[in-house]
RNA sequence: GGUUCCGUAGCUCAGCUGGAUAGAGCAACUGCCUUCUAAGCAGUAGGUCAUUGGUUCGAAUCCAAUCGGAAUCACCA
């Protein structure tokens, strides 16, 4: 909190002359005054009763004279209970304002600090075997908003992107369509590419489903028929075939994951999400059973009879763990492996954060465990950012029961929603076709991020398509529309003669301040607290929940503030001043949670 | 069953390194546009912070147990 350490210092080092006796650090705690009390910060009191052995009101009352006997800092204070309240003067809030200005302005380009070695983030990491929904949004969002936050604390960041592009997953989809006979195209069938592909994915699930079912009304068990599985096996000895680089399979796999790549492409767009290196599981894949097979040579891990390959970490409290199939091929874990070794040696990192669901503590857990054990320092080095899953009314969203909420579908709805409203509200009607669709855009995704990055990654949240996302109340919109709202003041007091210069006005002299701007500047002034504390914590609703109590704060302003109504051109001019202060917190700020901000709305 | 996480207003979420009477938004009801954008502002109503016990001057916050929910413990990814 402001001024905190500030008045801490003065009190420890002055404590004893005031009451005659030490006090530790750890006794002074300042917390922000409620608002129904008069002050700016409280030190409670209770615990320096059993250092001074006095009454709290004494010891509140004595402190509250030295803090305001003592510099300008403190101008009043009241005692309430064991609470003290301090009041700061507003010249000092007036100089924390003016500070503000030059002091914070990330620079997302060129870092200070560009020959430090950078910080990785790896995120959306999608399967090629099936379009993104809701679940991937919540990802790409969050990953590309910690990569935007750690930027503005001026940390060298790679935004990196593993594509799982091999694997059983999506010889299932080939198989399906191979079946099918059809030869279908993004082309031929109108569907985007990545959508095509998980067609034939459900088609497989469905084919293989029924297979199930006939095997087990033969008379087998449900495990026995799922082994039997003629199907799998045809899957099983595609992947077998690929790993081998039969040409036919290797083919028909490059021109599927060509579609889905086509169709990432333009969900990737419409979120707004880039990436500076794309990696694939398929060029990783083979460094990672390498350093597996070497490290059966060096004994690190072991061989089973079958020929699978298996890690112990019962020594670290957990379980056996497969490395290799028996038929040699990979699994997940041994390609990720490979990745992180990659990239060590293609970056030096200095950190390496991967944003993936919580669903997988236990495997990154596992891994981080395994390079260790494999005598990779830098294991150290490496971070699971684990986010919670986004749940529907129904519960988990389940792509064989078609619950699934789609990315693309989604994108489509907020947009069209913007658009519903914006028209309704009949603002931009100048607007040529091209401005509104961009605005709709804006909006629409606005209104999307916000949602979803305003709760705590950590925690689990849900949507309900139904009611769908607002745009009234605690809403990405909400806070565009102030945006818009402050373009708009500015531009009509820089169209009038007596203010149009507000920007070379001087804060500095000005403290005849209304308890609205008071209120206001404190909550200004905590910004770049703000961005600090979510880097720490890598978490863009800390940043989503201050803008929102900035704006909200910022419209009480607006709303009981007249700005350009004012006699006196001073105030005028400090409003000005004020509201730009506000509308440029509120773009910077929304940046980082990756949303656009547009000037009328 | 083992491990981990969660439980705050009808709904969605803040608050959690202990501090005053637990906050927003949505939904419901009521006011405010001849005046800087009403996607706004103001107000009413809504709570045993899952339960019980403990630590403390003080507990939604820390500890334990119980109840309820979830994830994970795959030759899936």
């Amino acid at each position: 909190m402001l001024f905190e350490k500030e008045l801490k210092s003065a009190l420890v080092t002055n404590f004893n002359s005031i009451f005659g006796a030490n006090v530790d650090e750890s006794k002074i705690n300042f917390t922000a005054t409620r608002k129904e009390f008069d002050g700016d910060i409280t030190l409670v009191v209770f615990p320096l009763t059993s250092v001074t052995g006095l009454p709290p009101e004494t010891i509140a009352n004595n402190i509250g004279d030295f803090f305001v006997s003592n510099g300008g800092l403190v101008t009043g204070y009241n005692v309430v209970k064991g609470f003290l309240n301090l009041v700061i003067s507003n010249q000092h809030w007036i100089d924390q304002l003016v500070n503000m200005g030059s002091q914070f302005i990330p620079d997302y380009n060129t870092h200070s600090t560009n020959s430090q070695h950078p910080v990785l983030v790896e995120y959306s990491s999608p399967n090629t075997n099936k379009p993104l929904h809701l679940g991937h949004i919540r990802n790409n969002l969050l990953g590309f908003s910690v990569a935007q936050i750690l930027k503005a604390n001026n940390t060298r960041v790679l935004k990196v992107n593993i594509v799982n592009d091999r694997g059983i997953h999506i010889c299932k989809s080939m198989l399906a369509w191979q079946k099918s006979g059809l030869n279908e195209t993004p082309e031929s069938s109108g569907l985007k590419g990545d959508h095509l592909v998980g067609k034939y994915y459900v088609q497989f699930d469905k084919m293989l489903k029924k297979e199930v079912e006939e095997l087990i009304s033969g008379g087998m068990t449900k495990e026995e028929a799922d082994q039997n599985s003629l199907l799998m096996k045809e899957a099983q000895e595609m992947l077998r075939k690929w790993e081998a680089g039969d040409r036919e399979v290797i083919e028909l796999w490059s021109m599927m994951n060509g579609w889905v790549y086509d169709g990432f492409e333009v969900t990737y767009k419409r979120l707004g999400v880039d990436f500076d290196k794309i990696y694939y599981e398929s060029e990783t894949y083979l460094l990672g059973k390498d350093i597996v097979m070497q490290g059966v040579d060096k004994g690190i891990f072991f061989k089973k009879e079958d020929g699978s390959v298996w890690v112990d970490l019962s020594d670290e409290g957990l379980d056996h763990k497969l490395l290799l199939r028996a038929d040699g091929t990979a699994v997940y874990i041994t390609q990720d492996i490979g990745t992180a070794v990659k990239r060590f040696e293609d970056f030096n990192f200095e950190k390496l954060i991967y944003v993936v669901g919580n669903e997988q503590d236990y495997h990154f857990k596992v891994l981080f465990l395994i390079l260790k054990k494999l005598g990779y320092t830098w294991y150290k080095n490496l971070f699971h950012l684990s986010y919670n899953m986004v749940d529907l009314p129904q519960g988990k969203m389940k792509s064989r029961e078609g619950t699934v909420v789609d990315a693309d579908d989604l994108i489509d709805e907020m947009e069209s929603e913007a658009e519903k409203i914006s028209r309704e509200l009949g603002k931009i009607n100048d607007f040529d076709s091209e401005e509104a669709k961009n605005l709709y855009h804006t909006l629409g995704m606005g209104a999307l991020k916000y949602f979803i990055l305003k709760v705590d990654p950590e925690k689990r949240m849900l949507f309900n398509p139904a009611e769908s996302i607002d745009f009234n109340g605690n809403t990405g919109p909400f806070i565009q529309y102030t945006h818009a709202r402050i373009c708009s003041v500015l531009a009509k007091g820089e169209s009038m003669e007596a203010l149009k210069n507000y920007q070379s006005f001087s804060l500095s002299g000005y403290t005849s301040v209304a308890e609205k701007e008071r209120v206001l500047i404190k909550s200004i002034v905590k910004y770049p607290e703000i961005i600090a504390e979510s880097a720490e914590k890598f978490s863009p609703a800390i940043i989503a929940n201050y803008i929102f109590e900035l704006t909200k704060l910022y419209n009480q302003f607006y709303h009981d503030c007249s700005i350009l109504e004012e006699t006196d051109p001073e105030t005028s001019m400090f409003r000005l001043k004020l509201s730009d202060t506000v509308k440029w917190i509120i773009k910077e700020a929304m940046l980082l949670l990756g949303i656009g901000v547009p000037e009328r709305m």
